[in-house]
DNA sequence: TCGATTTGCAGAACACTGTTCTAGCAATAG
DNA sequence: CTATTGCTAGAACAGTGTTCTGCAAATCGA
């Protein structure tokens, strides 16, 4: 609960008057760390201007004067998340590890925050820690002997799968909070598709409908890391 | 232009008093088409149900007796689209060209639409037309001699590549336009970066810069053809 | 210490969004 | 010829991001 100082209004015999004490000033700092919250207590729709300025105590309007707009406040609140993974120094005896290791990273911590990780499609970071990232992750693969132009190439493949993986986990997850009975449909829905229409599908029900996200995420890196490595001379 | 019949009020001496003419009632199939004609020309954030019902001439009320809502429109967009996606009988010998020609055909249907495919990351499709995608496009994987589970796997992991593909080729065309001279902004980003701090990165500036959105799409399908390969006994 | 400027925010307003409800007309069935 | 059904208009609800005006408090300069 929030303190207003506008619940009452000032009587006239204040011994205070015109001498309103004035809430300590926010910062993009408090605003990155309030919007965080929300976004893990309730999801990426329900990070509005109005909720976030209402749990700050203030009025929407007054958050522009921090950020201009919902897009940077976005923004904000990725390159907070980014910072919070780190990239070992290469070791190029074991660089396939070390890049598994760096997106499993990243895809916990996008993964920890619900659906934020559908805001980082939109946009490419810039932000200082991000580049961090990006240099380090790139000496990681320049050590284990790629071209430079295919690990410039895979900077940018390898975040993209981690980031669309996280999101699409996230939107399942929500789904399972709504309706918990979701996977029992889809799997009936399967089971009762006509197989000659469907035959290698069908023949395959156990093995599509077995596999959880964390599963699908580790078979995705594994293809990547396995093709990246049939580059190295 | 559409021309509504109450455009004007009736008057009160019409020979055809209580007789009005009815329009041609609506279809789903209608819906979709005019709602892609939308997304086509505006993007998908200007697909409204308002603006929807403006162009079929009607309100917007009455759109909700064809479809549950906006998600189940969009589902029927995907589905639309999807289905121009044609899958060729398996060929053991050249799979993995196969494979390649099948997801460039989705990528370039998906990314003849804009930012439709955004709308593909949110929900699984469950479609007649995407199953048969899934069944024959597994067909093809399994003729290559991937083991059943792989390919299964594989089935999700591809056109989640493709995807986000397009949808962040559509992002970047989207912003290209709004601001021409964001790609020039962000290289005089990058080189006027620290090089002490981002030393990798800074030695790979043309190779990182280079990249135009479809050798990246080819770059990630090479990836993860060699990749899933390698699982190949 | 007094006045001027800047800062930080409130409140109202604008132009939207998806969706639901009520009511009534048009075509169809009995 | 009446009753039912299908389809749609119009209003309304509860939100959304953002901008503008205005005012009070804090800070700065003299």
């Amino acid at each position: 609960m929030v303190f207003m100082s506008s619940e009452l209004p000032e009587p006239p015999w204040s011994s205070r008057r015109g001498r309103r004490p004035r809430r300590e000033p926010l910062t993009r700092e408090a605003l990155t760390t309030v919007a965080l919250r929300i976004v893990d207590e309730d999801g990426l729709d329900a990070l509005s201007m109005r909720r976030l300025a209402q749990e700050l105590g203030v009025q929407a309007s007054g958050l522009y004067t921090y950020v201009s707009g919902k897009a940077e406040l976005l923004q904000l609140m990725l390159e907070r998340v980014s910072a919070e993974v780190e990239v070992p120094d290469p070791d190029p005896e074991h660089w396939q590890e070390q890049v598994k290791d760096v997106l499993r990273g990243l895809y916990r911590v996008l993964g920890s925050h619900r659906d934020l990780a559908g805001a980082a499609l939109a946009n490419i970071p810039l932000s200082a820690s991000a580049l961090t990232f990006a240099d380090r992750a790139i000496a990681l693969l320049i050590a284990g002997g790629l071209p430079p132009k295919v690990a410039a190439l895979a900077a940018d493949l390898l975040p993209q799968f981690v980031t669309v993986s996280a999101y699409e986990g996230s939107l399942f997850a929500q789904r399972l909070e709504r309706e918990p009975d979701y996977f029992d449909r889809v799997t009936a829905f399967f089971s009762a598709l006509p197989p000659e229409r469907f035959p290698t599908l069908m023949s395959l029900t156990d093995e599509l409908m077995s596999n959880e996200g964390d599963e699908r995420f580790e078979f995705g890196l594994d293809v990547l890391i396995r093709g990246l490595a049939t580059f190295v001379p």
